[in-house]
This record gives C-alpha cells, structure tokens and sequence, in this order.
DNA sequence: GATAGTAATAAGAATGATTCTAATTTGATG
DNA sequence: CATCAAATTAGAATCATTCTTATTACTATC
C-alpha cells in the first residue's frame, strides 16, 4: 500500500534516504541514476527527467546531485576537466575511461586489497575519499 | 659556451626536450615548476613568470603548459572541478590533498607494488594513463 | 644575410559547466 | 489553515579554459 498511486512500475523510493527528504526531483534523479550505468553527466539527467518532470530546471538538477552527494547516496566522478559525471556504486572502486568509445567501466579492486596497505602515505593521515582514474583503450 | 648570456645563475634548459623546441616561454613555466613543489595552477604560472617575461600573456602560459603535458615533460593533476595544477614529478605517483591546510602532497606507491596488478581490469585493456586522488587531513 | 614559410605568442573575445540570486512553490508543523 | 523552513525555478553571473586573429620569432633556403 503506497501513499499514492503515481509510482506504479517504478522503482520505489523511500521518502529519505541517508537523511535527506526524497524530494520527487531527487527521486527522478535518483531513480535515473541507479537504472543507469552509464555514469551520465548533469545534463544528461536533465535531458532524461525532463520526459517525467517536464518543468524540472537544470539548477534543480545540480542542487539534487549535490545534495545526493553531500549524503553519500550516490558518487561524483571527475576525468580531467570534462563535465562531473554521477555513480550510483558507492562500493570503493575507480574508473576506468576508454578513449576509443568514450565509455566509462567501474573497475574493482582485487579481493583483499586495501589502498592504503600500497600507498606510502605521510603519518597520521586521514583519508577521507580516494579516486582512481584510469585512461585508455579496450584492444 | 652558451648561444646567449642571459641566463646566468638559472637553470639551464636544454633548446630541446622530448622532441620540443623550449621557447623563452616555455622554459620560463619549465624552471618555475622545476623549482615549485606546490603544484601550482595556471594562473600562479603566469603571476609568476610575469616577474621575468613581463609582456607574457596566460593564453601563452596555457598553451605552454599544454604543450610540456603533451611532450611528457610534466603532468597536469585535477582535483574535483578546481582548476588544474602542474606537477613536474614524472614517476609514477598519486596526490593526497590536505583539507586543512589546502596544500598537496605527492604520494608514492610501496616498493614492488604495480597499479595493474590490484585492479580487476577487464581483459585487454591497454592503460596509458593512471591518476590517483586521495583527500583528507594530516591529523 | 635577405626571404619565405611555419610555429609561437599576445590580447581579447567566446565558451560552457557550474554556481548564485531572487522570487515562487512546496511541505511539514502547530 | 497559517506559518516557517526547505526546495525549486529561471535566468544572470562566474571563471577556468579555449578560441580567434594579428603579430612576432624561428628555421631553412636561396
């Protein structure tokens, strides 16, 4: 029993998520990001919530990402200075960047290795976030 | 026996590196960096440099920068979407940010550890490129 | 060493992703 | 339903970077 009947056939949503009201703009952003794997950038989840939200803005689109962002729901992606990109893995990964298709593959890490046992890091260092990026081609 | 007299007591940089021919401008951003361990960006090039080649302009420092990152000469490093910074550090290396202070420092891998050997990479993949981020505090 | 052709530089305009501003709407609460 | 805070909207502003065009500097050749 849904409080209301517009969800039908799609993913349901909870009304919060990590502390943040699911707002119906964060649930389409959300909802579009976890069917995609594409990892697509913020115009790109405007283009597409657009068929649902027809007045949704783009501003509205940022200040959702980075709300789902700032509460870990889902990961921002960076490759060099192109336009941010958004992950809905939030499993400790990197990203591996094919130059020949312009896709991009979530890469794991090998079971049992941990990222700071290979790194020569100064003492007492906290680390809050770690991103790896990987550029080339599938031969 | 140099061509010119002008650059006493400066580095001396070859008229060549990795096949590109190093203008008074490129060398200018070259010795900068050489002597800079802060990884600064574009614009702290330019204030920079402008001390020793004051008609200089940042489209310059821009193209210059492009063209040593494309010559292998040095590296261009992004954190998030803030401006890119230049790192002269050609080993194999990854960079932890220091939230408190803002400074970066470069980070380097364990002796024998390879970065491909502990990621999952799908098969035939050619990696031209790694970049590794790591953000957090000297506590 | 003058000349022609190419590469590099300079100055400022243009671009484009993102952020900001101000006004409106929505939602939660009493 | 009145109130207050939060979220959304539309459009303007920001700012690192790139582009354009004109000028200048090199290089190679005569």
């Amino acid at each position: 029993m849904t409080t209301n009947g517009l969800q039908h056939r799609q993913t349901e949503i909870p009304e919060e998520i990590n502390g943040l009201r699911m707002t119906r703009q964060r649930q389409e952003v959300y909802r579009f990001l976890m069917g995609e794997r594409t990892h697509p950038t913020a115009n790109e989840v405007f283009m597409r919530i657009k068929e649902a939200l027809p007045h949704v803005s783009l501003a509205t689109v940022y200040n959702c990402l980075e709300a789902l962002v700032q509460h870990k729901i889902i990961r921002q992606v960076n490759f060099d200075r192109e336009p941010s990109r958004y992950c809905p893995n939030l499993d400790e990964h990197g990203h591996f960047h094919d130059e020949t298709t312009g896709t991009i593959h979530d890469v794991k890490f090998k079971p049992g290795i941990n990222l700071t046992d290979i790194l020569d890091l100064p003492p007492n260092t906290v680390i809050k976030d770690i991103e790896i990026t990987l550029r080339g081609q599938l031969a």
